[in-house]
RNA sequence: GGCGCCGUAGCCAAGUGGCUAAGGCAGCGGAUUGCAAAUCCGCCAUCGUCGGUUCAACUCCGACCGGCGCCUCCA
């Protein structure tokens, strides 16, 4: 039974479907006017996480993620570069989908566009003017606030806490609290044309304008950052409860943001107070906003989208992250435990990790260990890593799991001698097998380790290689001879130029430094 | 001011009303190795402070201290 939290009642619930045995996802996706920073790929990397999950435990899942190309910050971004901003927009997209496609992000089934969905997003504000929630003042048109009954029930915020937009707009509306479902445009603006004249929508109702058309009036998860939660997703639900008379969605999942941690914030105790003293809270902020926002295509030269992806699971989802270039690393130091398990199984199989098989259902992945030690701890730990799964996905707990069953797979080849090809035996190599495919099977519900990781540098160059060979031949004469100066000289010359070497009881590997 | 979150070993971080308080990084000791590397084994926390509830709390309640987020655009 897999238990959600829910932001709407602030408690773990028991998941159920709003129709059996389907689920519908929706997030908050990006508004494209910037490269993406890391903190866009949190979402996209957790809900991936939650989908496969949801698949795995038998759920026929359609995850939406809106794509916001129409807005100020893009109007102004594009005039500020002087482009068109269906160009800026387009663009900025492309990044945002590499990025969340070099993360292993490929489970979402649909990307509606802002501009794409005018029809909708009219309809939907026309309904809401029809049926008593909205108004329209001089081309713009407004959600009327004090008429959605339950308006703060997300955030727990009452309308005074939905100030004024302060822009002049105050007049135009009937609250201050009231927001805008549509804005008329001022020259120059892009624009579509509506019943209230040439401009363009709010930020709240594209939301739930696509949610109703791809999923339905009611839908299962609507997920998205913290940040989001007030004013709007409490806006979103105004809209949409109002203008359907039900809920617009069951589970409201909200991630935490991550926060980058620079020296300032890294520094502790009193030091931190004599740095930031110089400094007010605001500053203080910027430097750090600053640094999280690097364009996230450009941390990705330094490290590997899989140790991105890892770091973001590596923690519950509804904590906030702190992100550091030391974090990630360290973080890469860790999961070269696994890839190093992964080239051993090669070597002891003579198969590729890779090319291992693994359940893809819950159900399909069940099996009865029999009186296998290594399969009754694999199955011991599996079911340990679907009870974290299942409280709210646990991701964090989800990870002990896995750095548990690499050392019980490890212990095995330990144990048995399986790096010796004279004490492989096929029941050995069996019972391996069935260990890295409940492995990969938990991994793979994290969308972990599912291809390989691109060799660091160059390596399978043919000069390089018989070079290699070459060297470690010499070397293994030499160490026959016991000529250990020679060949002690070989490994640290080759550490220095950051080659590795590891001698094994069927030979000497090489691996270029990490 | 309003709403909310957090405080677990040197660092990161799961979790629980009573059983050995996961895991990772770093460190230390050992097995293995010609020596290494890798791997394995072992060691390394009483859970911010104070008070309350309870047979029993790190886990529930309260106060306090400390850190943080949102309330304007933000994933």
């Amino acid at each position: 039974m897999i238990r959600v939290y829910n932001t709407l009642t602030r408690n773990k619930e028991p998941f159920e479907t709003v129709q059996p045995g389907k689920v519908g996802m929706y997030l908050c996706g990006p508004t494209v006017y910037k490269p993406s920073h890391i903190g866009h790929m949190v979402g996209p990397v957790i809900f991936d996480a939650v989908k496969r999950y949801l698949v795995y435990s038998g759920y026929k899942v359609t995850w939406v993620v809106n794509i916001t190309d129409v807005d100020d910050k893009l109007i102004n971004e594009s005039n500020a570069r002087g482009v068109q901003m269906s160009q800026l927009a387009a663009e900025m997209t492309a990044d945002y989908m590499n990025n969340i496609q070099a993360l292993g992000v490929d489970t979402i089934d649909h990307f509606p566009r802002c501009t794409a969905t005018m029809p909708e997003i009219i309809e939907f504000t026309k309904q809401l003017i029809d049926r008593g929630y909205a108004y329209a003042t001089d081309g713009d048109v407004y959600f009327d606030v004090v008429k959605s009954k339950e308006y703060g029930k997300l955030s727990h915020r009452g309308l005074e806490a939905m100030q004024g937009d302060g822009g002049g707009m105050a007049d135009r509306k009937r609250s201050s609290a009231d927001f805008a479902l549509w804005k008329s445009a001022k020259p120059g603006e892009p624009s579509w044309d509506s019943p209230w004249g040439k401009g363009r929508p709010g930020w709240h109702i594209e939301c739930s304008a696509m949610s109703r058309s791809l999923l339905g009036e009611t839908f299962d998860i609507h997920g998205g950052g913290l940040d989001l939660m007030f004013p709007h997703h409490e806006n979103e639900i105004a809209q949409s409860e109002c203008c359907h008379g039900k809920p617009m969605a069951k589970y409201w999942m909200h991630n935490g943001l991550v926060q980058a941690s620079d020296e300032v914030g890294k520094v502790g105790g009193r030091n931190t107070h004599a740095v930031e003293g110089d400094l007010s809270s605001q500053e203080a902020g910027k430097i750090s906003k600053s640094k999280g926002s690097q364009a996230f295509s450009d941390l990705l030269k330094n490290f590997s989208p899989e140790a991105v992806r890892f770091f973001i699971l590596s923690t519950h989802y509804r904590r906030p992250i702190d992100y550091s270039e030391d974090r990630l690393k360290e973080i890469e130091t860790g999961m070269e435990t696994f890839y190093r398990f992964f080239k051993r199984y090669e070597r002891v199989v003579g198969a590729s990790f890779y090319a291992v098989a693994e359940p893809k259902t819950r159900k399909e992945g069940d099996f009865t260990p029999g009186d296998d030690p290594l399969l009754k701890t694999v199955a011991e730990q599996r079911e340990r890593f679907l009870e974290s799964m299942d409280d709210d996905f646990n991701t964090g707990g989800g990870m002990a799991v896995l750095f548990d069953m690499v050392r019980t797979l490890n212990k095995f080849v330990d144990d048995e001698k399986l790096e010796e090809p004279a004490r492989r035996d096929a029941k050995k190599l069996h019972s391996l097998t069935d260990g890295v495919k409940t492995f990969k099977e938990i991994a793979a519900t994290m969308g972990l380790f599912r291809k390989p990781v691109e060799a660091k540098s160059a390596g399978d160059d043919a000069l390089v290689g018989k070079l290699m060979e070459l060297l470690i031949e010499l070397r293994a004469e030499s160490r026959k001879k016991k000529d250990f100066a020679t060949a002690d000289r070989i490994r640290n010359g080759l550490l220095e130029a950051g080659v590795i070497l590891e001698d094994r009881p069927g030979g000497t590997d090489w691996s270029v430094k990490a």
